[in-house]
DNA sequence: AGCACGCCGACT
DNA sequence: GTCGGCGTGCTC
């Protein structure tokens, strides 16, 4: 029997299926998806089992070398899930499978140096690194040039061999048990231990009592009778106590009770939308579904409905959810209503902690799957539902490789499990919505609020006219009129502003010199903390300059404005008002996220500033107003989706106001107050935007009406990098259908990242059955120069980012 | 991606 | 005459 495997190397020249001998004693174990470990070349390294067959094309193969798993990391729907995304997104087969299981799991081999002469014999140089043993980390001795070349000669002679120790990255944590020897407890300890040994009857007696023959963890026996971890193990060697270890589970949510609180009534929207998806499910069939449900519509509980119809099933679900609103509020409400069924997948836990949580749906002990986007690679067997929250989210498109699509990912599960896809949001991605339209989703509306909510009053500001007021802060007149009105009132409020540091960027006022980082072309933002020009790119930073570097004036000056700059302003403005600032940089440390959150919800503080993050999923019923300082920060971003994103992010910020009894009020600054996403985001008309939207993309020849692909070449010569792109683009051309269109090459709107400059080429297109040919084929042509050069091609079907 | 093989310059 | 530089090519 031959294993074809898939070798852990993520190059052009491997990415193919490598045969192996599957040793007569390993046939009866050996399935595909296991990972096993293959002698490569010189070396040994680890690969994935692609397939098991009866026949090889070669005339020489070489034996697989070990086994690493007892049963496949990755099931048969997987493999083939991996071969179609390799395929879709333009990756290496290897590249797919390696995102799909924890990392922790992708255990690197450790290069052992195993000596076999006598110490004495050893070279001086050597003798360190061995120091009575006979191994040595090969990592160690390479470090001088001395013991390296001197170890190549042992090597070389043979006295010294090289060998792959594999090593947990990161091992199972176990739980130390005791429990009591033999096979009947005893009631009374006193007489068999004697009357001196007080602490050890008190365990056994205790043990015996509370446990009888069943294993104990040595944490509770210690916690309950305050004993050391000596006396146990006095008694473990008189053989009084057997010691076990227990393969446990990090909790991350351990010590957290969750409460069950009243499953609410469901309104008839909210049952009309549930009964088409209950009905996929029990007629096992596949349906994509997409829940049009505005804020506050319940979705939410819609998609609780929707997955305890699965359990009665007896089948799993997956929710996605994008990232920053896994939040522990989010987490809460699955546990508290499915408990211990529930595994979380989450970017914040640690690798070991991923991993456990892993292997608890790997082995089928959960049946509920909530995470981002890589959650979505869950390894249930028997799918009931799959269900993606906010579905318009940009981040569910991984932008590394493999550039795949949570949701392409979800709708191909659906298709195999035969089961409804659930795809939900307030403000459908045009492409769904399109979609939904031509009935190939099942369109889900939920127009209106529970409870009758109405939505709030959006009020939109000009800021050009306070601006002409001689008003140049970051607040309009009326906005601070309302905010000192909440304080007076004791309500809570939520500033939104799409922009983090102090201010844009730095100019000299005198001769128009601006600061920009030396290895982007971006412009450097001012950090308040550490007084620092920072690049949001490549992390470069350096001390604010005093005066100007070019022409020496001192008239250094910021411009734009971010959540540092806010807050100081606010707290000039408003001295009185308790502000908390969420933003990458105030939240980088683990927890702070939660405990800021919490903070505000007690009422600790009157005001919540904050980017992006705080736009999404925060429920707090004591918010009247929402303020969105500058709405047009997004829209003029060189990107046809700015519209959509302003649109979007409009109406999730204005969801926030309001959700309880009292009304809420929302203010939204701007220059631009008659562009039509902010003028339908006021009236809560996602209808209407969307056809004004997608009338705008079809003229442009924009998705949903074309496909796009768009390749960025990358490399330290400009002139190179400009050559290799007109190139490309004229092989593009000749290649693919006249329907297609290429556009550029041009100057990607950050020409140079980390000192690399880049062009970019659009494809436009409709149907172009031989692309993903034509585009790997282009690949390998200029893999060598890619190899040799660092030149970096890349390729990104259907991008959701043009940076 | 590694890693070895192999062919040229500056040292004992 | 050797060590070691890194170009070239292969890995079942």
């Amino acid at each position: 029997m031959y294993a074809k495997v898939i070798v852990d190397v993520a190059a052009a020249r491997t990415d193919k299926a490598f045969d192996y001998l599957i040793p007569e004693e390993l046939e009866e174990m050996v399935h595909p998806g296991m990972r096993v470990m293959v002698p490569f070349g010189p070396r040994s390294i680890q690969g994935f089992i692609w397939k098991v067959t009866d026949h090889t094309e070669l005339s020489r193969v070489k034996p697989v070398k070990e086994v690493l798993d007892p049963t496949p990391v990755l099931t048969g729907e997987m493999l083939e899930l991996g071969e179609w995304m390799a395929e879709e997104t333009v990756c290496f087969l290897i590249t797919a499978y390696q995102s799909m299981v924890p990392s922790a799991i992708r255990a690197k081999p450790k290069k052992i140096i195993r000596t076999n002469v006598e110490a004495a014999g050893l070279p001086e140089v050597l003798k360190p690194f061995f120091d009575g043993k006979d191994e040595a980390a090969w990592d160690d001795v390479v470090q001088t040039k001395e013991a390296a070349s001197a170890l190549k000669q042992m090597t070389g002679d043979g006295s010294m061999t090289v060998d792959y120790q594999l090593k947990d990255k990161t091992g199972k944590k176990m739980i130390r048990m005791v429990r009591i020897a033999g096979g009947n407890p005893e009631d009374e300890y006193s007489g068999t231990l004697g009357s001196k040994a007080v602490k050890q009857v008190q365990v056994m007696n205790w043990m015996s009592r509370h446990y009888g023959t069943k294993a104990v963890s040595v944490r509770e026996v210690q916690d309950n009778l305050q004993v050391t971890f000596g006396v146990l193990q006095a008694l473990i060697k008189k053989d009084f106590l057997l010691e076990e270890s227990l393969e446990s589970y990090r909790d991350p949510y351990e010590n957290r009770i969750f409460t069950e609180s009243q499953r609410p009534l469901l309104t008839n929207q909210q049952k009309e939308a549930l009964e088409p998806v209950q009905n996929a499910m029990r007629e096992q069939k596949y349906d994509p579904c997409l829940l049009h449900g505005v804020t506050g519509s319940g979705k939410t509980e819609v998609y609780l409905r929707a997955i305890e119809e699965v359990l009665k099933e007896e089948k799993e679900a997956i929710v996605l959810v994008p990232e920053i609103s896994l939040t522990p509020q989010m987490v809460e409400r699955f546990k508290a209503r499915f408990g211990s069924e529930v595994a979380v997948l989450h970017s914040a836990l640690s690798s070991g902690e991923k991993y456990d949580e892993w292997r608890k749906i790997h082995r089928g002990e959960v049946k509920v799957a909530v995470g981002a986007r890589s959650a979505v690679f869950a390894p249930f067997r028997h799918l009931g539902l799959l269900i993606i929250d906010e579905e318009h989210e940009g981040s569910y498109k991984q932008e590394d490789h493999p550039r795949y699509h949570a949701r392409q990912v979800a709708l191909w599960r659906g298709r195999w499990h035969s089961c409804p896809v659930l795809m939900g949001s307030a403000t459908p991605s045009l492409e769904s919505y399109a979609r939904a339209s031509k009935n190939v989703y099942r369109l889900l509306e939920m127009p209106h609020r529970v409870n009758e909510a109405v939505m709030p009053e959006v009020e939109v500001m000009d800021m050009r006219k306070e601006l002409k007021k001689g008003n140049r802060s970051a607040f309009s007149e009326q906005l601070l009129e309302k905010m000192q009105d909440r304080l007076e009132k004791k309500e809570q409020m939520v500033l939104f502003l799409n922009r983090r540091g102090y201010s844009t960027f730095v100019m000299c006022r005198s001769c128009g010199y601006t600061a920009s980082c030396p290895h982007c072309e971006i412009t450097l933002t001012y950090h308040h903390t550490g007084r620092q020009l920072k690049c949001h790119y490549c992390g470069y930073g350096e001390p604010l300059m005093q005066t100007c570097p070019d022409c020496h004036s001192e008239h250094i000056r910021f411009f734009g404005t971010g959540t540092q700059k806010v807050e100081e302003e606010l707290t000039r403005l408003l001295p009185d008002a308790g502000i908390i600032r969420m933003d990458v940089d105030t939240t980088s440390r683990k927890g702070a996220h939660e405990k800021l959150l919490d903070s505000f919800r007690r009422g600790e503080a009157d005001i919540l500033l904050g980017t992006q993050m705080i736009a999404k999923g925060l429920d707090f019923p004591k918010i009247t107003l929402v303020g969105v300082l500058a709405a047009d920060t997004m829209l003029h971003l060189p990107d046809f989706r700015a519209s959509e994103r302003t649109f979007q992010l409009l109406t999730q910020v204005s969801g926030r106001a309001g959700r309880a009894e009292l009304p809420g009020e929302v203010v939204v600054q701007t220059y631009t107050p008659e562009h039509y996403s902010i003028q339908h985001a006021k009236g809560h008309d996602y209808h209407s935007f969307a056809r004004e939207e997608m009338a705008q993309r079809k003229r442009a020849g924009y998705p949903p009406y074309y496909y796009l692909t768009l390749i960025t070449i990358a490399h330290e010569d400009a002139a190179k990098v400009m050559k290799t792109a007109a190139r490309i683009a004229d092989r593009l051309r000749k290649q693919l259908s006249p329907e297609a269109g290429v556009l550029g090459p041009t100057v990607s709107p950050i020409a140079r990242i980390k000192d690399r400059y880049r062009y970019q080429c659009m494809i436009k297109y409709k149907n172009e059955p031989e692309l993903i040919r034509i585009l790997n084929d282009m690949n390998a042509e200029y893999q060598k120069e890619m190899a040799e050069e660092n030149l970096t091609i890349s390729i990104d079907m259907e991008p959701q980012m043009f940076m």
